[in-house]
DNA sequence: CCTAACGCTGACATCGTTGTCAATTGGGCA
DNA sequence: TGCCCAATTGACAACGATGTCAGCGTTAGG
């Protein structure tokens, strides 16, 4: 009630030494400074304040040191939703990130490569983890839109992505990361699955194995499926039988993995090569295998770096993916589009590489065919 | 322009269906739509939309559902900022979390956990890495307060915080997580770094070794001094003399902490057991060991857990930190104070626990002493 | 000396929403 | 029938900032 009557902004002339005062006791309530405030104790308008704060031009000298001074004294920050909601370009300098989970290294590494892109321009990043549930996807979606970031950068893994036709043609830049977006078009970034497993298998091939098993994520996943592709495409190409090669899926996790790969062994006549086609997946393998004592007699290769994988026993031979440059480039294309770039959407597909580490190398035992 | 045209409302009494049609194309077009169109569109005041998006009581059922088709009709998102600028509460349900990089395994786990507790009420988590530096710091502690986050979780490494104390003046809830605060004073979750650092001394000391070295990170870490005082504490409690054990410093990332190995191991005397007080340190100080072939010859502790540790050959024995409950306690600590919790500031140390895999139980060289 | 131009400044409307409050309606009860 | 009360509804101001514009004083040019 009674800071309301600075609006009398009048009563700077008659003693303005009462007036600062008011304010400096302000400062010190709880109450958070605004504009006004600033304005008030530094004896000037509030828009010279907005101009002082944002830099614009044609204020005198002395008066951005009057104002700086004030909005010092009382640790004024600036609030950017009320400017944005006046503000021509209508940008909050925010970004949405949605990754399978923020505890994926996976993700961790695409999260920062955008933070690093971001921070650049001075825009902060809202992260959420999407966990596979594509109730949580739209939650999540919605839940920066009401915040109304600029763009959004997604992992999805609901069926489509309809729902985000309107928010598109209104003209956020949405690009989508790891997965494709399926019912709309927009900008994607992702690893070449097909490719990448392919060449995981082949490589697997070339050393004699016969029998691969394939152990991957939920088959409506679509990266899943890309990846049982060229794992079953590979297999093809060199003439072996697709129908008595065990496919496991729906493992999404170490656990289930680990379990998956357990029982793969109790069965009979087991694989003498594994390919896991999601770095947990790889990792629930790997245990699986010390268990077992096989891990220097299964050959495997995994999708996706596993951390430390070079200084296991054997080293986990896999297909790594670059997340850091699916991060950048992901920003990348999120600010280009924000800055104007209205060519057609984009699909870029970020190569992997086989780093052969042992594991894959391994050859297939004597016993096996 | 013409869309302002809507604001007479007393048009919808005439020609209703002309309105409708005139609402529809502003869907279609690339302007955002506000309440105003979606009351134009149902036929209602703004107020009663906004009484409905917020399901407040007194609004009858036709009158709800009405609403709720032209929000949908239209794509409707409300603009939370907007809301928040005059609500009451003034809450943006945004939460503002600093942790040493988005990418490490450590900030992960506690993003992660930061994040389920603010998803179950309905918050948004801005995540940012701090990278050791402090002007970073302030610049994400600024760019958070700018957005009026509702509460803060740090990680920091500025020589104090002072610059926080008029933001918690006024009622912003802060909690320093992994790292303790100086100058001001706040709520804080961190392990038990003194103790943890001496429990995996005397584990070493307890094998029998005389010739420890430290590994850690920047002295001026308050963290870091801590577990390099726990270490030093320790040897003094076995009578062992501090002044001969190496201690290596300022170490930041994997590399410069392999590099440190292996110099030291390129002095005389060298060390029979290792504590790495951070988990990079600890990685490189791993790579460092295999180089040399050392592994199984040198005892190795570390400060934090590492990923796949159990699998390494030998297994890297741990004092491993919680970082899940660190970030789960933080943020339940940020709701308590937002619902009103007013106690004095906290500090909650949560447990290490020592985990035994190999590599800190191997006995000292026979040649060593 | 007059006028135009420029630099500097603040009053005011406005962004999209919610709090307040008053107006309207309909039903129940005397 | 008449009155009161509760339920429903919308007009309006306000939140903290910026865009627009007009007004001031000074200086330069004719």
């Amino acid at each position: 009630m009674t800071p309301l009557s600075d609006t009398d902004s009048t009563e700077t002339e008659r003693g303005g030494g009462h007036v600062d005062e008011s304010v400096a006791a302000d400062a010190r309530s709880k109450s958070r400074p605004t504009m006004r405030h600033v304005a008030t104790l530094a004896g000037v308008g509030v828009k010279t304040v907005s101009r002082v704060i944002n830099g614009e031009p044609n204020v005198s000298a002395a008066t951005i040191e009057r104002v700086l001074k004030a909005a010092r004294s009382l640790d004024y920050e600036p609030d950017l939703h009320a400017g944005n909601l006046r503000r021509a370009d209508g940008r909050t300098r925010t970004l949405g990130l949605l990754v399978g989970s923020v505890d994926n290294p996976f993700a961790g590494a695409v999260h920062r490569a955008v933070e690093d892109a971001a921070l650049a321009r001075g825009v902060a990043v809202f992260a959420s983890s999407l966990d596979d549930d594509p109730e949580r996807e739209q939650a999540a979606v919605s839940a920066f839109l009401r915040r109304r970031v600029d763009g959004l950068i997604l992992t999805t893994v609901s069926e489509n992505q309809a729902y985000l036709a309107p928010e598109l043609r209104r003209g956020t830049p949405v690009v989508f990361v790891d997965r494709q977006p399926a019912g709309v078009t927009s900008d994607s970034v992702v690893s070449d699955n097909t490719a990448g497993a392919a060449l995981a298998t082949r490589h697997l091939i070339e050393q004699g194995h016969r029998r691969l098993a394939y152990l991957g994520d939920r088959h409506d996943i679509r990266t899943a499926q890309e990846r049982r592709r060229g794992f079953l495409d590979e297999l093809g190409r060199a003439g072996i039988a697709t129908g008595d090669a065990p496919l496991i899926e729906g493992l999404h996790d170490e656990e289930t993995s680990r379990r998956a790969t357990l029982a793969l062994f109790d069965g009979e006549n087991p694989p003498t090569a594994i390919f896991g086609a999601q770095n947990l997946v790889t990792i629930g393998v790997i245990r699986a295998l010390r268990e077992l004592g096989r891990q220097l007699d299964t050959a495997l290769v995994g999708f996706d770096d596993v951390p430390l994988g070079d200084l296991l026993e054997p080293g986990v031979t896999v297909v790594a993916q670059d997340p850091h440059a699916i991060g950048r480039i992901a920003a990348e294309r999120v600010f280009a589009r924000l800055d104007g770039d209205d060519s057609p959407a984009e699909r870029t597909i970020v190569p992997t590489r086989l780093l052969q580490r042992g594991s894959g190398e391994l050859l297939p035992r004597v016993d096996a065919r």
